[in-house]
DNA sequence: TATTAGCACTCAAATTAAACGAGTGCTAAC
DNA sequence: GTTAGCACTCGTTTAATTTGAGTGCTAATA
């Protein structure tokens, strides 16, 4: 079946609605709704329709409809395509420049969260510079090996690793081939996979060795000592029924506390942008439902953005609410908050 | 009416009994809980009382009786006189030596929640200095004024002030008795109301130079600025029905998130606690409903304890929860990780 | 062939009613 | 002073009923 545009009206007109009043909508609602004229019977095949095409599901028979992931999914993808939409009702948010860091990024967590009436997050910028670029290991003595290792954006790092016997001059010719072959151009995570892979084809060869080694790539490349996350507004999850209910609330609460699982939020989201580089650049993400990497989301929508400190320094910022969120109003304060940054640490 | 004996005991059970259950609890109960053997209708007429003495409430009607705050405060106080009950049910609780501070306090935040199974907080130790223990003005030239600070733990700090037009030796020896007198011994907090007086009295009078010296007092005092308060368990609070309802859940969040709420709390029972260093030594406080110092946890209890590391640096910690906590669980937690802390940072 | 009116049907939510039961206060007897 | 007895209260639970928004299907219509 295709999507034609009828389709397509009366889909954007039930997740519309349903993003304002929060409640499944029907046919009678929708006949009114929409601008072309079609009875509510025509509207209810178009319906069954567009449910077996799996954009929208019932909560249970006879009750309206409301849209899925994949229906919120086909709605953020088109909205991201039409340029800019003026959103109205909001303050205009202005960030001061703060004497500290924190400060700062406090200030904007709150604006976030005061703005969109939904809960908000910011990292603190991390150093760009998360893969792995070049590896030497060289001999220095019998005793001991120096790891040379320089990641994205030329950061250099020096290691010295000591070795129980040592290692004869063809042996690390070897060794550091396969290492630059297997190794180059990974992330941190992709390298301790990269390395397991590694290990088991040489294996027994030198992994004491490659241990160091994987250690001392990991120092260079780990920025998260100093990663901080400043939330505010958890709160506003009250303000949303289908996330009010003690277990949803609860778990959401408290990935907010311990803030270690947002840690991996900020790398997927910081990671991703970076992929996409060349083609969008407003570096906005959008996560619904289950696409999002931290479990005790997945019934809510997690809206990333990344923001540029100065030259190499950046992080990321979120609004996490419920899937029936308001996108356009989300993406705009993001870019928002996002252009001043940018003009405010600029030089 | 008087607190004999058998009330006491009835009231014991009563509050002994709900806190097991969070139930409210009736004669007939009591009759078999009790082991003086009384009728229920005997228990009824003492419960009448108790709660004509105001340390027992029904909720209706009909229904049986929970603590009231007063209640609650006579089985505290009543409780903390009797020297260290045994607790059972609790894990070791083993605190780590941590490379930083940080690390350290979040883990025994961490611990306290827990544990316990309530909210917890502790904040980064603080010097101790609160309170003004000497001031002096001297005149150094014409246009300036030297301000000598000297607070508790013999901290001295100098500010020099700017006048407009030169003041006199006898002006300046009076303004400094007056100060002396009226604002020695005092904190922050009370120091500007002693200085609301002081210039109400002598109104006008070089109101500008007392500003300054109440800037100047203020520098000096305050240390709230590296003031960091880790949370942990927030969500526990979900636990409790009686708290879990979003209007309530949501204020205790949002107070646990933003934290300069908290500060009042921290300084609060800071200075309490300095207060009676002489008596209790255990440093630890209740607040039970409406005592506390910050209004969203007026349906909680809160139990507070300082603790200190090395010599001059103190610290509070503190476990909220429903007013029907284990209070002797959580005094006891408090207790063993006080005494951690102590020995931990010991040289 | 696409649209629509009509109608029987479904089901969550709201409303009402009844039964339950834990607990009380009071009185009179022990 | 203590207790048994009893009528009464009132929140909670359960079931029954009503309501209403919404559906799917069928047959008539344009």
């Amino acid at each position: 079946m295709e999507l034609n545009e009828r389709k397509t009206k009366i889909l954007e007109a039930i997740i519309r609605n349903y993003l304002e009043s929060g409640d499944p909508v029907g046919s009678r609602t929708l006949s009114r709704y929409l601008d072309i004229k079609l009875s509510p019977a025509t509207i209810r095949n178009e319906m069954s329709d567009l449910e077996e095409m799996g954009y929208i599901l019932q909560p249970h028979t006879s009750s309206g409809r409301i849209p899925s992931d994949k229906g919120y999914r086909f709605y953020v993808d088109s909205m991201m395509a039409d340029r800019e939409k003026e959103v109205s009702d909001m303050h205009e948010m202005v960030v001061e420049k703060a004497e500290e860091l924190s400060g700062l990024l406090k200030q904007v967590a709150k604006l976030l969260a005061d703005n969109t009436n939904y809960a908000a997050l910011i990292s603190s910028p991390q150093l760009h510079r998360n893969k792995l670029k070049f590896l030497q290991l060289s001999k220095v003595d019998d005793g001991n090996i120096l790891a040379v290792i320089v990641v994205e954006g030329n950061i250099i790092k020096n290691k010295m690793i000591e070795v129980s016997e040592p290692m004869d001059d063809d042996t690390l010719l070897k060794l550091n081939l396969l290492l630059n072959t297997h190794l180059n151009g990974l992330s941190l995570e992709e390298i301790n996979l990269g390395l397991i892979t590694l290990i088991k084809e040489r294996a027994g060869i030198h992994s004491d060795v490659i241990a160091s080694v994987r250690d001392a790539v990991a120092d260079a490349i780990r920025a998260d000592e100093d990663l901080e996350i400043y939330t505010s507004g958890a709160n506003n999850i009250f303000k949303y029924p289908e996330l009010a209910d003690n277990e949803k609330a609860s778990s959401i609460i408290s990935t907010f506390e311990e803030k270690n699982e947002l840690g991996q939020l900020i790398n997927e989201s910081l990671s991703r942008d970076r992929e996409k580089k060349n083609g969008e650049k407003t570096g906005i993400q959008v996560y619904i439902g289950n696409e999002s990497p931290i479990e005790s989301m997945k019934d809510c929508s997690v809206v990333t953005a990344t923001y540029e400190l100065g030259d190499n320094m950046k992080g990321m910022m979120s609004i996490i609410g419920p899937k029936r969120m308001d996108y356009e109003k989300v993406a705009h304060a993001l870019k928002t908050l996002q252009e001043q940054l940018d003009v405010l640490y600029k030089k």
